[in-house]
DNA sequence: AGACAAAATGACAGCGCTACCATTTCGGCC
DNA sequence: GGCCGAAATGGTAGCGCTGTCATTTTGTCT
């Protein structure tokens, strides 16, 4: 339809420069300076600002700037203002990488994440930024994509900027990852998981037992049939822990899983579930009941009964995994497994600023009995 | 004149290590270590390993070692992988925060987002990252939640890690926050909106015209009762200007919203939708059809029908904002208006990047006819 | 007023690295 | 071999700040 808007660049712009060796030619224009080259509007030198201007300006040395800037020792009150005043005149924006370095620790916490597609990672995060900057702290953020190569190359990366403190996502990693964590002299917290061996800190809840939950409140409900759609569970293990735990009710009550979907990779997951929901029900395996790796992909399959008039639960039963807030909010709320994101990033994040002992936390789980199932 | 400061080792002797004195006797009652203070599983002793130790173990010389760890300058292969295994043997991690320090131009973009809530943002960010990620940078994230003094706060303490560049979001600030912004010497963006003036590059769309452009396609789809549910708009201001958009079509051909409802403050906007709208409806108002501030309520809004069975369009059009995935999968895909997000984000990270001039990219939008209207 | 502890302040050596030299070594080429 | 430019390497000031320690300035009691 309509397409107003002006020139629509394209993303075709080459990036600034490789890492890979670049120099080694004398030619090299463009030496890329240009940092820090402004402010101070008046025609004064363009030189940043530093503690040494400050404590020149306000007539006082450098440690007294340094004390009264950081809140830290014993300042009078006169000299205290006098310094504020000259910072503040100066527009002084304290440069806290000189800072870090000469004082050997940050205000940097580390963070890895696999993914910001659904709502389930930010949501994490929030819960953890709120902890960080009540605390003074920032985060260094990556992402890597369920890739545990890209996510030990990420860990590298990260604490080369001396973080006080990581937060991971799961419990697997790498060797050199892992290796990695456990020498960087900081502490680690591993969220989300907590079926397994963790380094450091470890908040999260049960994967397995979740799908254990999931499978016995459908087997509770007469559910016999069942089938199962999910994502590609190679990266994501956390939803293989899952499955097998659902799986593993199953066993011990004779059963198995009737029919399955997987799918690899697909836009958006809850696409995966709506296709995933048409093709088993094409198969005509004569389901009664669908587990989803999450609630994505049950919103899919929830959206694909609602299209082909599929009563939901009668004709079919659905379950997810998270509690994502949209599916309480659908016309039927979803049957899935809520776990206390929020606060799980904040209890991860207290605990890593904490300086507690190494533990494990259980956030739990909280099965939400919606009306789907 | 006394003269104050520590010893400082000169060259007699090649000390064990450690300039600082700080090993040698065996007592160490822990002097506040504490950082960095593990690693080593062996018995060895466990101070961190610096570039000056790979030079010592290479047999070479520090800035040697710089060079092929940069990979920048000209080494001998020879030279090269001996300092390579040197590095790896010791698990050096390189501290960049002392490099940034030394070079003066960091390898960190902070990046100020207004919240975490959807996937719009988690979106742009993905795509920001993307490149960032390919050029080697690290970004430093915060969140404002729509405050704007929260976000003059955390411009500052992100400036303070000296980073090679900063994208905000909107172009929106406190004064003092874009005078910091001006003044810091380094490439800003702004994303997300065009309507107003930038500081320096700014990628988005219209949100005016994205508004108009709703309002357009209703009122040529003859819808004349047409109500509006939102949420707070005075944190949000692109919506603010979406809304003023679609009121200033209104206005020109003599109508005007028959009602409604702003929802402040809701745990979800989801529901904020939902109740919007079940209240616009009790009210009676023979409403035809109804502009969301956002895709999550008009999902919300689109649950409420779907529930009480109000047949959409026929009895009521949703329009949207944002074209979010979700909005394609509902057994109707709604109507909305779908930015590029993730191109956003990248061709945003790329002009940070590319060092060209100040630049203003209109992105565009496209109208998404969906089956709500 | 003198004595003494406490508060206030300043001086300066690093933190680990990089940029910029100076110096040494290497490869052709007469 | 001797010469010369280029490649390879080492030495060493800082980068802006903080921690330590020395020094000076209070304030409080006798």
């Amino acid at each position: 339809m309509k397409k107003p808007g002006r020139k629509k660049e394209n993303t075709a712009l080459p990036p600034p420069r490789s890492l890979k060796g670049k120099k080694g030619s004398a030619a090299e224009a463009t030496p890329v300076p240009s940092f820090q080259a402004v402010s101070a509007a008046n025609g004064d030198r363009t030189r940043v600002v530093t503690i040494t201007d400050v404590a020149q300006r306000a007539g006082v040395g450098e440690s007294t700037v340094s004390r009264v800037l950081r809140n830290h020792g014993s300042v009078s009150q006169a000299t205290r203002s006098k310094i504020l005043k000259a910072a503040d005149e100066l527009n002084y924006v304290p440069n806290r990488i000189a800072g870090t370095l000469a004082s050997m620790s940050s205000k940097l916490i580390g963070i890895v994440v696999p993914s910001v597609g659904n709502t389930v990672v930010p949501e994490v995060l929030a819960g953890v930024n709120t902890v960080l900057e009540a605390a003074g702290f920032q985060p260094v953020i990556g992402v890597s994509n369920y890739d545990a190569l890209r996510e030990e190359a990420l860990i590298e990366s990260i604490l080369s900027w001396r973080p006080s403190g990581i937060l991971v996502a799961g419990l697997e990693h790498t060797d050199r990852a892992r290796a990695m964590l456990r020498g960087c002299g900081v502490r680690v917290v591993e969220l989300l998981d907590i079926d397994g061996e963790g380094i450091d800190i470890v908040v999260g809840s049960s994967q397995r037992m979740a799908g254990r939950a999931s499978a016995e409140h459908l087997l509770a409900h007469s559910y016999r049939r069942i089938g199962y759609v999910g994502h590609d569970i190679r990266g994501d293990i956390r939803a293989g822990k899952r499955l097998e735990g659902f799986r593993a009710v199953l066993h011990e009550n004779g059963l198995n899983f009737v029919d399955q979907e997987f799918h690899p990779s697909m836009a958006s997951s809850v696409e995966a579930g709506r296709v995933g929901v048409a093709r088993l029900l094409k198969r005509q395996s004569g389901l009664d009941a669908i587990y989803f790796s999450n609630d994505d992909l049950a919103l899919g399959g929830y959206f694909h009964c609602l299209e082909h008039d599929i009563s939901v639960p009668r004709d079919l039963a659905l379950f997810g995994y998270n509690g994502l807030e949209i599916t309480r909010l659908t016309p039927q709320p979803l049957s899935t497994i809520r776990t206390p994101r929020v606060a799980m990033g904040k209890v991860g994040a207290n605990l890593l600023l904490s300086g507690g002992p190494s533990t494990i936390v259980d956030v739990g789980f909280e099965l939400v009995v919606g009306a789907t199932t």
